[in-house]
DNA sequence: GAGTGGTCTAGACCACAGA
DNA sequence: CTGTGGTCTAGACCACTCG
């Protein structure tokens, strides 16, 4: 790893973040000290701290500097949240508050609700038409601390949820879930699919993130004890800001 | 995303690569060549091509060219692969060789066994020393269709794995977990903690990345009925390579 | 207006593979 | 030996932010 100079660059920027001399939110020197510091092109500090902004260590306020990103990642437990005994311990409050509540962010979220047309794979999913507005869609937005940390977009059939509570902002106690239980339309298991993959342009301008940095895309399914599929959600989260936790039992 | 011209050569050659242009191990035209039909410098080529290879969709054979790599991602579904109606449907052999299989890969893998000293979380997880010689590694390496595709490093106490068989290469029928269960630690439960980061050194070598591709990092916990760790697997595998499955259980 | 990072060019040298 | 991609430099212009 310590052939090229801008890896060497890197090596040594990313040993001194790491160790202590820098804080969160510091601004590292400019280009073109760094350039003459290590007695480079500017262009080679260019591309090392191109490899430290897609690895989330760095982020970079056009016209201003570079700063330096120190936050612990975010752990996003998925067998947990789920939980009966965690849901009650924290009542009406989301999976999501729960967790970050714990680590010491405050969450913000925004919602929006639509009819929409569904992508082509969560059409197939739900079995619904590709064609029409076929779904609603409760599209959110999550900030921890300002910072945008996730995309949240559930499709759940217009056959469902069409005049319910689903379709309003609020959906009330238990959320999403607890309404479609409401319905009968209950969820027992979940089936996710995680890639990763470059964010859209739409995605990396809310995450904030420079386009070649990585996103986990979580293709999420809610089923009934039936096995018919209710609900899809896609999570989009940037790598770097987050951890994933599954638990299963083993078939004995 | 079409801002730059090194994001538009990038997309460009992206469509072409998408529709049937190019076939799988396909060679690129030169740089040099991409950059006169595209009427931009060979380092605005080389950055586009920089970005078409950390999404894995080329690959460079140094001094040589670079070549396409089309390839569909391959499943590994955590929670089929340790249940015993699917165990039991493929007799003695491994998860992975039973997903591969049904991808039309072939399977080839390597197995190193020895004692060692553990990492540091490793040791934390499985409360053993992190200063001695407390566990067996059974360090797999795996290819399919000679392409390396996954590491698979799995840490044993000394104290359950010292003397008996899951200190030989050949572990028998059932493997690993069938041995700890044998000797009176069954797993129960798996917990598992994904991340993605870029490659070590020797993880790029095997794995024929370049540095600035993602793996994923599978830290795997095999734990009894009693919540007791009995095993640890580390999982390194290429982002673009794999896409991951979980299913699990809604608590009513 | 001054300073920042983002991008691009022209040119150069290198290590590597293969005929 | 030739052709490939990998890297580096010097210099330039740009859009952006902020005082």
């Amino acid at each position: 790893m310590a052939e090229s100079q801008y890896n060497e660059v890197a090596a040594k920027l990313r040993e001194a973040i790491r160790s202590d001399a820098y804080q969160h939110g510091e601004m590292l020197p400019t280009e073109a000290r760094l350039a003459a510091e290590f007695g480079v092109n500017r262009a080679t500090v260019n591309k090392a701290l191109r490899m430290l902004r897609s690895e989330g260590l760095v982020y970079v306020h056009r016209g201003v500097g570079t700063f330096v990103h120190r936050l612990p990642p975010i752990l996003r437990d998925a067998t947990a949240r789920h939980q009966r005994e965690r849901r009650e311990r924290h009542g009406s409050r989301g999976a999501l508050a729960t967790e970050l509540t714990e680590l010491g962010y405050e969450l913000e979220s925004m919602t929006e609700v639509r009819r929409a047309v569904p992508p082509p794979r969560v059409a197939e999913v739900l079995g619904v038409s590709g064609e029409e507005k076929s779904v609603v869609v409760r599209a959110r937005r999550f900030h921890a601390n300002q910072m945008p940390i996730q995309i949240v977009d559930s499709y759940i059939p217009l056959a469902i949820a069409a005049g319910t509570r689903i379709e309003q902002v609020d959906t009330g106690v238990g959320g999403l879930s607890s309404r479609l239980a409401d319905l009968g339309h209950a969820q027992a298991e979940i089936e996710e699919n995680v890639t990763v993959r470059l964010p859209a342009d739409d995605e990396a301008a809310f995450l904030q993130i420079a386009d070649d940095q990585r996103v986990y895309e979580i293709f999420h399914v809610g089923l009934t004890a039936e096995d018919v599929p209710v609900k899809v959600t896609i999570y989009i989260m940037p790598v770097h800001q987050w951890a994933l936790r599954y638990r299963y039992s083993v078939d004995p």
